[in-house]
DNA sequence: AAGACGGGGGA
DNA sequence: TCCCCAGTCTT
């Protein structure tokens, strides 16, 4: 029996039932897929829940507010997905009178649509025969294969690109890309996969090598770097002020508050001194409150912590940076946070003393 | 080719 | 801690 009819019978018996699926209304598998671009289906089932009850058509995506497309995304991650998701239904909107492009290179050409998900639309939506290489996929492949070359190459997307294409049932190829990818995600796990009970265990060339826990192999690996945020509350009367993110950096069109990075976290001290939050500041009056505790972040590449100076102002700030705006504290839940800021709001005791 | 880009969950 | 997750874009 071929490697496609194994992995379908596997299918067969053990799919999981998932709401996308339900569909193949291009505008909901696009949806669902960018959702799920480095992110667990649990994670992300919310989102896409909420996603297609409040935009329920690409018109009503289109014609949302950035800010609301960032709040509903808030908590997700990789907000350029947001961003370009947005921006891709705005297209489909207003350049293809709202019809989703139908073929594999119009998908591709798609904003925020890569590799995989074009495959994955071209495939879930129109059933077109492209095979879908995600992280599922390369393990799979890679342990049952026994291919060695880093997945993180060039040389080793190719090579399993190609093998992908190769094993594609081409005339299913919709229901055999959702299969490989849930064998992946519950059979062929990462870690601790329960290969006694693999339909593949016969052939698989990891397990008979006892290759399991070093396929797929990845070859780079990140380092991260410290980043230090002193944020700047500031308090007037049931204003506070906040920032709207919009250098080159993380989170870009988040929003938090005027911000003093440094190579630490400052003292009371340090932080009257230094420049950055003199300028911010001016000549206006105010009363440090207090310093929250330090909260903390883990990022793919960096490594966050923050603390929160709440900062009384006697009146209204003078704002000097474009950034900046005051707003109602009442009305802070229409604009999308980070979560370490989300953090800092949700702190019990912070929360009561500045609500 | 390498780095940047979030956040959560499991080991 | 480290690794991985229905990856993509920028440099």
């Amino acid at each position: 029996m071929s490697f496609s009819s194994k992995i379908l019978d596997w299918y067969h018996e053990n799919k999981r039932s998932l709401p996308w699926r339900k569909s193949t209304d291009p505008y909901k598998i696009w949806l669902s897929e960018i959702i799920l671009q480095q992110t667990r289906v649990e994670q992300g089932l919310p989102y896409f829940e909420k996603f297609k009850a409040t935009f329920p058509t690409v018109f009503d995506l289109a014609k949302a507010p950035a800010d609301q497309v960032m709040k509903l995304w808030e908590g997700l991650g990789y907000y350029s997905r947001a961003r370009n998701l947005h921006f891709t239904a705005k297209f489909i909107a207003t350049e293809l009178n709202g019809i989703f492009p139908n073929t594999h290179t119009a998908i591709l050409g798609l904003k925020g649509v890569g590799p995989y998900t074009a495959a994955a639309i071209a495939s879930f939506a129109f059933g077109l025969p492209h095979a879908v290489v995600d992280g599922n996929v390369f393990r799979v492949l890679s342990r049952v294969f026994g291919i060695k070359t880093p997945i993180d190459t060039t040389l080793g997307k190719k090579e399993f690109n190609q093998l992908a294409d190769t094993l594609l049932a081409k005339d299913k190829a919709a229901v055999y890309n959702q299969a490989i990818m849930d064998f992946g995600a519950t059979q062929c796990t990462p870690a601790n996969p329960n290969c006694t009970i693999c339909p593949m265990q016969k052939h698989c060339t990891a397990f008979s090598d006892k290759l399991i826990p070093v396929l797929p192999i990845k070859s780079k690996k990140i380092k991260k770097r410290d980043r230090f945020f002193n944020y700047l509350v500031f308090k007037n009367a049931d204003t506070i002020v906040l920032n709207k993110r919009q250098q080159k950096d993380i989170w870009l069109n988040l929003y938090d508050f005027p911000l003093v990075e440094a190579n630490s976290l400052l003292s009371e001290k340090e932080l009257l001194e230094n420049e950055v939050f003199q300028k911010i500041i001016g000549t206006q009056a105010f009363t440090i409150k207090k310093a929250s505790k330090p909260f903390k972040q883990l990022l793919t590449h960096q490594k966050i912590v923050a603390i929160f100076w709440e900062i009384e102002l006697k009146s209204a700030l003078l704002v000097n940076d474009s950034s900046f705006f005051e707003v109602k504290q009442k009305n802070i839940n229409n604009f999308a946070f980070p979560k370490i800021v989300d953090l800092y709001f949700k702190d019990k005791s912070l929360y009561l003393e500045l609500f």
